[in-house]
DNA sequence: GTAGTTCACATACCAACGGTATGTCAACGG
DNA sequence: CCGTTGACATACCGTTGGTATGTGAACTAC
């Protein structure tokens, strides 16, 4: 096996690990030696991968699960063709998405308090958040959406949205979805010039 | 002195200083060691009146921060008569109130990450939450917004606003308050009967 | 082919952390 | 005045994230 194959494997291995480990019980309860000794590896390897140590672990793990859902909302937006269908097809697939697990709790619960706000919003950006702001722009120059600032408005839905998702995945229940739903929806037909 | 006014002096001490520590470093950067020694007692002393430990001092921090908000927000709208405007003037208080150091780091960050979701939540709805969820409730009842279930429409507005606050705290440029006061204005006149 | 270098880790160790068990002494009640 | 309670202080412990150093296999140059 090569160096850079043994490279991947280990790196792969480390954020799967760490990754399933910091969604079921969280950044803080979880320990470097159980994430190592479930890697079958050592700290010396986790430290070579990831130089700032637990908090660069954490953020690649992050990275990874908001590139997931940045990816579905883009799919699942993408396959709608009016601009309006798939600002509204994007929240659904958002807050689908957001109600699992890993999401739930890397992407929006430890996300902003082990990262900062500041850098958490900066790889929110990167993410779906990005796809909101993209959609909002597109729907308020095609004058779908009565002009205003966009910026300032994708917060409040990004805010809305997210912690909606997390109610949504405590609950469990699927009306309760709806019902979030069409609240978001009023809200957005609201916009409507 | 006296046992009991002893005791209300070394709690209020230790609260003082865990809340200017929590809220400039965050929770996780301050040990108990430091917050001992700016208090000017023991370890011995802390969790002879916090049985919990460091969380159960977060939570009496955070206890006493969303029982200001929350009385900040209510004497403010309360000033109001008309149930609407009650609304919009809460809402406006809440946002200023939270661009603070504290509120910022205690309530909306730290605050859902080491206590979790659900009982973050169940200690906002005893402070600023159940002010918005009556005024919503309120305004239902009277037909002045169209009728719809209150509980999804008021976390949706009320995760909006968290959002909302931790960029204005961090933007600190007066002008985005009105920038999201004025959409969020928008999107609450667009749920009017 | 082999000597030297690099790289991907493993090992051993550390200071600091949250937490606990026990000791102490003044305030209180009878 | 004396026994008890309560509000701490002291001493200690296991674990944690982090680091400095060692090591052997994979690659490179000649």
């Amino acid at each position: 096996m090569g160096r850079v194959e043994q490279r991947e494997r280990t790196r792969a291995e480390l954020l799967a690990v760490s990754r399933r480990l910091f969604a079921t019980r969280g950044y803080a309860a979880v320990g470097l030696a159980e994430i190592v000794r479930e890697a079958g590896v050592t700290k010396g390897a986790l430290y070579h991968h990831f130089e700032g140590g637990k908090t660069d672990l954490f953020r690649a793990v992050l990275a990874q699960v908001q590139d997931e859902v940045g990816r579905t909302v883009a799919t699942t937006a993408g396959a709608e063709t009016d601009p309006w269908d798939r600002l509204l097809a994007g929240c659904r697939a958002f807050l689908t998405a957001s109600t699992d697990h890993a999401v739930r709790r890397i992407m929006l619960l430890d996300g902003p308090a082990v990262l900062g706000w500041s850098e958490w919003r900066a790889m929110d950006e990167g993410g779906s958040a990005r796809h909101l702001a993209d959609a909002l722009t597109t729907l308020v120059e095609a004058g779908v959406v009565v002009p205003q600032p966009v910026a300032p408005l994708a917060r409040l839905l990004s805010g809305a949205m997210n912690e909606a998702a997390l109610w949504l995945a405590e609950s469990g229940d699927p009306a309760d979805l709806d019902a979030v739903l069409t609240a978001l929806f009023r809200m957005l037909a609201a916009m409507r010039a």
